[in-house]
DNA sequence: TTTAATACTGTTCATATGAACAGTATGAGT
DNA sequence: ACTCATACTGTTCATATGAACAGTATTAAA
């Protein structure tokens, strides 16, 4: 049944809770060798055949022949562990994103990271995310304050009226993406701030995903 | 010297940035010969170097002899101590908030939990915290959107100015905390709502400290 | 009864991988 | 001139690690 092919048993179930907390506080999956250890297994195979249960049964993916390369998968349901927390994301927090990217200049002191779980900020886990703290109030007309971080999505397909980074004079600036009669510009959303009709190209960073603001 | 040695060069973003994305997008970090031929280094050990040279000035962390134990620390303060997350916590989501408070009636397949650490959201793990789906748009003014998430903490005291959530008529509401000649009220953050003063006592169920959003 | 999945032990093998050593070249600081 | 960090090439070594093979015992389904 498919429904019984979907369900672990309960040695499964520690097994899959070791992998994913191994990931989750070691920042690396385990070994098979480390699981056994772990387990008290005086055979990895112990090990490697819990590993290809949970794989056949869809809680893990592996990339073959790599070392380290468990990964469990967000699963929907399961039933016997009600409680599946999503898989938790470190999200880089960037004071200011230059030109490179992947730059990253060392702000003063700030915490450079968000952890949050997938699904509670609806992000895909395969592009690449990081957040932005929002300098000024040039997006206040859309309730994003100085001092908000902006979640963003690398690598997204921004659709008219979504919330950008964008490389403006060499500094990431949030602004409301427009298109309208086949043109795209960015709007301001504070009368004080000027709209940038970009030159020739326009370089989006992001697309906003969501916002987290922190009060006191 | 200090900025000297903390300081980036341009290839080092770049092994960092590749570092890290790998980490995010993959699950896993790269290799070392992986990094090297990223690059196209013909040597691996260009790559080892560049990776030595990130975990002196402390971006990266690894643990010796394990392979794709790459771990990139959040740019954190000069403590040479790998900088740990936080602890994960899981806030319960509540679309309102009956007269009982701890009461839990349904459960329903929606998101009942937000998974973040306590460090991204500043909450204390100490006190009781839960999330408070927002309705309606009684709290515009302090940017407080319909569909936004209150995070919210039990047996704070509130200052002048906190956004507090309050029970009013059964009800859970969203408003700012006012105390002026000595008198406590509840202020509506949008003129086409009411304020609230209490007729004898307030009751105080929780103090806004943070807030998340989610776009598309 | 037979088959299949679970849950292991024990061993061997190929290789992926981190680490070390020996170099070369360039540029910045002193 | 001298040092030192950067930025690599090329090679070798030890081992961490995934994978495979050969078993045993238990339990549940067909």
């Amino acid at each position: 049944m498919n429904s019984m092919s979907l369900s672990l048993t309960h040695r499964q179930q520690e097994v899959l809770g070791f992998i994913r907390e191994q990931q989750q506080t070691q920042g690396t999956a385990p070994s098979l060798r480390e699981v056994a250890a772990h387990f008290g297994f005086r055979s990895m195979t112990a090990a490697a055949d819990h590993v290809k249960a949970l794989r056949r049964k869809g809680y893990l993916t592996h990339r073959p022949h790599q070392a380290r390369s468990l990964r469990a998968l967000p699963l929907a349901v399961d039933t016997h562990h009600p409680v599946e927390r999503g898989r938790i994301v470190d999200i880089p927090v960037y004071g200011s994103i230059p030109a490179g990217f992947a730059d990253d200049r060392r702000q003063e002191g700030r915490e450079g990271c968000i952890s949050v779980d997938v699904e509670t900020l609806g992000i895909s886990p395969s592009s690449r995310t990081f957040a932005l703290e929002v300098r000024g109030n040039s997006m206040e007309g859309r309730h994003i304050l100085n001092g908000d971080y902006a979640i963003l999505e690398h690598g997204m397909d921004p659709r008219p009226g979504d919330v950008v980074a964008a490389l403006i004079d060499n500094e990431s600036t949030l602004k409301t993406f427009v298109k309208q009669h086949g043109k795209t510009w960015l709007k301001a959303e504070n009368p004080s701030y000027p709209d940038f009709i970009p030159a020739q190209e326009l370089v989006i960073q992001g697309v906003m995903v969501a916002l987290i603001r922190k009060y006191r």
